[in-house]
DNA sequence: TCTAATGATTAGACTTGCGAAGTATAGCGC
DNA sequence: GCGCTATACTTCGCAAGTCTAATCATTAGA
């Protein structure tokens, strides 16, 4: 096992914080498509998975189902998402993006793009690739820890 | 400048949030130290600056004044740090933490430690030091970008 | 001294999360 | 088929954390 240095805790407990800051601003302060980051998730993932279930989008994102159904109902309010029955099990309903979603999404994720890609000019880069693989690595990791 | 690929924004949208998720519910779940991720940065903020002014804690951990007074009133109620007006200048105060602020900061860095330490026991050696090293990169790079 | 500026607090609203309880549908044992 | 349990989701009420605007106390300057 590797020996972690002393320092990392508070400079994880900065950093993640700082990250997490800038990037809820940056897609708050898009005109166009203003979401929280929980909204962008949503958005991302019924793009990749549509007709999904409410349940599994909660699970996806680490969300309760209340809150989850909160979450969605704004997402439907404001008409980038469907809310449709399932057919074959009527407690199910099946979730998709709107046309207006799908270029909601597009443009929040070319927002954040155009952000990171200016923020992370400043480094070289081979320390800009280390950075996104280390986004890699951790993906798995922090993903699979049990609740 | 680098050439970011496209999956770095979708993919920065999702470590960072589950990051920061995971690592909230560790510092709330710890016994003798709960803490919110803000009011631990506080207390480390006050431990390495002995008497400083609360707009100064504000501005470090990004909290409007308001938000930062009550983050503080939460911590000087549980009696982890102390209200002192200055001497010179009346209208500021001075905050410091208490013995048992020491203390309980102690013991957050210390569960946030075993827990990171935990986690990232699944990385070969290599690995984990990319993701230390990663760290250090964004930090300076977040904090310089303008509000 | 009066006024403007500064540091901090209070008040009020909003967001976002949760748990508990409620509703509607499905499945199963008899 | 009837009734019980399980599942999928929603609603309700609460707590935490954040902001803006207004306020208070103190200081600095004209």
């Amino acid at each position: 096992m590797s020996n972690i240095p002393e320092i990392c805790a508070t400079t994880v407990l900065e950093v993640v914080p700082l990250v997490m800051r800038n990037i809820r601003r940056e897609m708050r302060n898009n005109r166009g498509s203003d979401l929280s980051v929980p909204q962008f998730r949503s958005l991302a993932y019924l793009s990749n998975n549509e007709g999904t279930s409410l349940s599994d989008v909660a699970e996806h994102i680490g969300l309760s189902l209340p809150s989850a159904s909160k979450l969605i109902d704004g997402l439907v309010n404001r008409k980038l998402v469907l809310r449709k029955p399932s057919e074959d099990d009527r407690r199910r309903i099946m979730l998709s993006l709107t046309q207006e979603g799908q270029t909601t999404l597009q443009s929040a994720v070319q927002a954040t793009e155009t952000y990171l890609t200016r923020v992370l000019a400043a480094l070289p880069e081979n320390e800009c690739a280390e950075v996104l693989h280390a986004m890699q690595i951790l993906r798995p990791l922090f993903a699979s820890v049990a609740p």
